[in-house]
DNA sequence: AAGACGAAAGTGGTTGA
DNA sequence: TCAACAACTTTCGTCTT
């Protein structure tokens, strides 16, 4: 069996620089020069672990493969017992009794199991479009499988549920998707997902800190092709409109698309409103009321002025 | 001609009586 | 349960580069 690993990069293809900054959590590579994201975007064709039935198994065998959270069984299934067992079996009573307990096992599984089967197949495939480390898909696999535990999938599709966790996970872990990207990867429209999302947080009671804008730029500036410089000026700007007050109430993605836009004027690699307003998945309106607002209340008219000049 | 700007009306969600 | 409300969107006409 061949199995396909990620290439491991030392070295930064734009730039040539060895100051390469890996961050597993966010299943981010940085270039720390040019500040390029190098694996943001990559597929991941690994195997997540190793098939233990092939024949380089035998000795180096030691357990079963760990367990995981999107296992449907966390791989620690149970099944009474096999037809080849019945064999062993001496008494009548004792075969009457080994069926009964094998039928009720089977019965009482599959139901259950079968859709948490279904569902994490699913929950997989949206968070590998998505390409989402795996701390966050097992986060979202714990969300929905309490979800199912306490009912809360009946009435609403099983697809809007994994969405919904996944989208909280991603909160939760500080790498937060978009609503757009979400529906996008899970072909759940978006209004539907943020209210499985709430509905789920509030069952479950899961308490979810309100999304910081600077969680957005590195993935908006790195499609939009910014350097590392505007990037750090954008997360500059959103400190200190945070300072005042000004990201309170508005959403996120409008804050953080406004202050890239902010950024890329004053280090004169432009970006139109369009552009931004895209990549963020905002209008350009809200890209321009935020944009007032920052130029205003933090007096960057000068800032802005002065590189346009050049 | 493209981009930026701003007014006006509409949408979906929250809040408080 | 309903109405007021804030944030954001859509649409469109006008100004600027």
């Amino acid at each position: 069996m061949t199995t396909m690993r990620r290439k491991t990069i030392k070295e930064c293809p734009e730039c040539a620089s060895k100051n390469i900054y890996r961050n597993m959590e966010r299943g981010e590579t940085i270039c720390r020069d040019c500040g390029l994201v190098l694996e943001d975007r990559m597929v991941d064709f690994s195997q997540e672990w190793r098939d233990f039935d092939d024949d380089s198994g035998g000795s180096r065998r030691r357990t079963g493969a760990p367990t995981s959270e999107t296992q449907f069984d966390q791989g620690l299934g149970t099944e009474v017992g096999s037809t080849s067992d019945f064999y062993k079996l001496g008494s009548d009573r004792e075969r009457d009794r080994f069926f009964r307990l094998r039928k009720w096992n089977i019965r009482i599984s599959t139901a259950i199991e079968r859709n948490l089967k279904v569902a994490l197949a699913e929950l997989k495939r949206v968070s590998s479009f998505l390409r989402l480390p795996r701390s966050v898909e097992e986060e979202a696999a714990r969300i929905y499988r309490r979800a199912v535990q306490k009912g809360l999938v009946r009435g609403r599709s099983m697809e809007s549920v994994i969405a919904g966790a996944l989208y909280a996970a991603c909160r939760r872990h500080e790498i937060p998707r978009t609503l757009d990207e979400m529906g996008e990867a899970s072909g759940i429209e978006k209004k539907e997902i943020g209210r499985t999302y709430r509905f789920v947080t509030r069952e479950l009671e899961i308490s979810i800190k309100p999304s910081n804008p600077a969680d957005y730029i590195p993935r908006f500036a790195s499609a939009l092709k910014l350097t590392a410089e505007t990037q750090s000026k954008a997360v500059e700007i959103l400190e200190m409109a945070r300072d005042i007050e000004l990201t309170s109430g508005r959403g996120p993605t409008g804050i953080a698309a406004a202050a890239l836009y902010v950024a890329s004027l004053i280090h004169g690699e432009k970006r139109t409103q369009r552009e931004v307003a895209d990549v963020a998945g905002v209008t350009e309106v809200t890209i321009r009321n935020r944009y007032k607002e920052l130029i205003k209340k933090l007096k960057l008219t000068k800032q802005v002025d002065k590189s346009k000049k050049k």
